[in-house]
DNA sequence: CGGAAAATCACCCGATCGGGTGAAGGTCAG
DNA sequence: CTGACCTTCACCCGATCGGGTGATTTTCCG
């Protein structure tokens, strides 16, 4: 769980990492799925040598069933369309033509993107590898062409021209 | 369905409300689970009596039931935690829980927006006829009760929070 | 009424940010 | 090849921000 958090947080910008998480959850689920089936007979199998039951009714069956499968549907259910959660704005889509419209070049929009997060210059600098200095050459390219002088309204410039969630 | 989302949306401010729409989901619930079971029930009886069999193995009755009981509990999973794909949704609506959870005053969020459109302190403090001191002290206090130390990561949590649009 | 919480303001100090200038190397189309 | 553009980095300096402490007044609830 907190992987796929992770994961999330780190590569949002990777769809094939995203496409392998949902891979690995639909395998866990197949396997819970299965180990279900077993614990259930297995239950059954107790029920019926321990007890020297023969002939349980067939209403205990279905509701032991059921209980069953619905606690792993709705497990299923929230697991595997737990991405809308994660994800909170889902139909984001970066505007292309505000980046070609501005001139914001592949880098600034790095910067910009890390910005957004809530990082300072320094940690956007260790999270590109790149020194301070050239964050704040980037942020200044940026403001000049946001038209702002301060990071808050350019992340208000930013969210109105579709350049960030 | 289209009823429930607009219930949700409408009122999302309105706890009471929102309580009557959940017990009523659970109604609905509660009663399509007895229709479930009566449907079950039903199928049984005609694959018993249409095609003159009298003993299906208990595989049979097993898979049929955890499959239906599934799909059951993927439904009612989604179905009741729908709330949060509702929330997603563009129109921002203030959350009052956040705001007495975190103890957040009513100036401090004053202050909360008006940083979130991008101004900086002493324009905070223009615009609310204080002074720029004042201002820094309601920052600092917001900033101690979202766990953050930046203006940025401040936005970052109160829009988790949805506090700000 | 009394106390808790909120709102207001002040001062200090270090860190960060914003703005300006300059420069070096790489890429790529004309 | 050459110029435009991107990327990288450096230095400087003033403004702003963040954090801490302390204080007074106002508001509001028990």
């Amino acid at each position: 769980m907190w992987t796929i958090i992770a994961a999330t947080n780190s590569f949002s910008l990777f769809s094939p990492l995203r496409t392998f998480c949902s891979l690995v959850d639909v395998k866990r689920t197949i396997l819970l799925y299965g180990l279900a089936l077993a614990v259930l007979v297995f239950i059954m199998k107790i029920i019926q040598y321990r007890f020297w039951v023969k002939d349980l009714t067939i209403e205990f069956y279905i509701g032991l069933i059921a209980v069953m499968f619905t606690v792993l549907g709705v497990w299923a259910g929230l697991r595997l369309t737990r991405k809308k959660v994660v994800y909170m704005s889902p139909e984001f889509e970066l505007d292309q033509d505000a980046l070609n419209r501005l001139n914001i070049s592949k880098r600034e929009l790095e910067v910009l993107q890390l910005m957004a997060k809530g990082h300072s210059n320094q940690e956007i600098a260790d999270a590109l590898f790149v020194s301070l200095n050239t964050v704040k050459t980037h942020l200044s390219n940026l403001f000049l062409k946001l038209e702002v002088n301060r990071r808050t309204q350019a992340l208000q410039k930013a969210k109105e021209h579709r350049l960030i969630p």
